[in-house]
DNA sequence: GTATTTGCAAACAATTTGCAGATAT
DNA sequence: ATATCTGCAAATTGTTTGCAAATAC
């Protein structure tokens, strides 16, 4: 896999990938493109999904025990899950980040990034809970 | 599910996750449980598990695109995933803790906890990627 | 006594992979 | 021309679940 060729799928993967709304999951992104190349197969949406996060074109969000979401966007972010519908929110934070600064044990690894999951309820989600108290 | 019965099983389960060193994937306590009890099932292992953490009496860590983690320490810490051997590590943080201060979008959902993941080589594999070159 | 829990095997979800044929360069 | 990529289906991994028998209370 030396990722060297620029075929009709992947371009159209990551234009429906940067079209989609907010990190869509490989299965949402697989639908789209299918919509226009029925032959596209789930194998292939993932190969080139990886391919343009090791590219460095989309970015892949790992979500725990969930389907990993694909982000068009390019600045650095978090995400909450939804702990009752599974849906996956952007969570922006303060500039200034001193989370790095606080580790305590550095020398142990060495990092080269990191993701805050955030756990909790959506809107929509707490609202309904509220509502069946 | 009500989880009301103290059974043989739940408390080996308990028992073994505290003992093992750190954050024991299900099958490591599957494993450790089987030695003594051979007719323990996987997926007792697993309902107990969530048992557990469901009471707090353990902690489940979800590793993306990993199996779970189980831990028996009850300080909050967060994890290094090593890219190269899948390797989890604790990550000991300053307290004082500014994550969910820095936190802008704060309106759109509860939060209720919060894990972060840092991507990265441990001292093994870094070690070993220098020698390769 | 009876409701909960177990063991087993089968189901499940997300992702990866082997391979023969297709295609970009 | 040929190495890479695709489509397909099967494999893999981690976890959950349905069910009849076992067990804690």
């Amino acid at each position: 896999m030396k990722n060297k060729r620029e075929t009709i799928q992947k371009t159209i993967i990551l234009e429906k990938t940067r079209r989609l709304a907010n990190h869509p999951t490989a299965e949402e992104i697989y639908r789209a493109v299918r919509a226009d190349f029925p032959r596209v197969s789930m194998g292939t949406v993932y190969r080139n999904l990886n391919r343009l996060a090791g590219e460095g074109k989309i970015k892949k969000i790992e979500i725990p025990n969930a389907a990993d979401r694909f982000d068009h966007q390019t600045h650095f972010h978090h995400h909450l899950k939804c702990e009752e519908c599974g849906g996956v929110y952007d969570v922006e934070m303060k500039t200034g980040d001193s989370v790095l600064e606080s580790v305590i044990n550095r020398d142990d690894f060495v990092i080269k990034s990191y993701q805050i999951i955030f756990y909790g309820a959506c809107q929509k989600c707490h609202k309904k809970h509220k509502e069946d108290i």
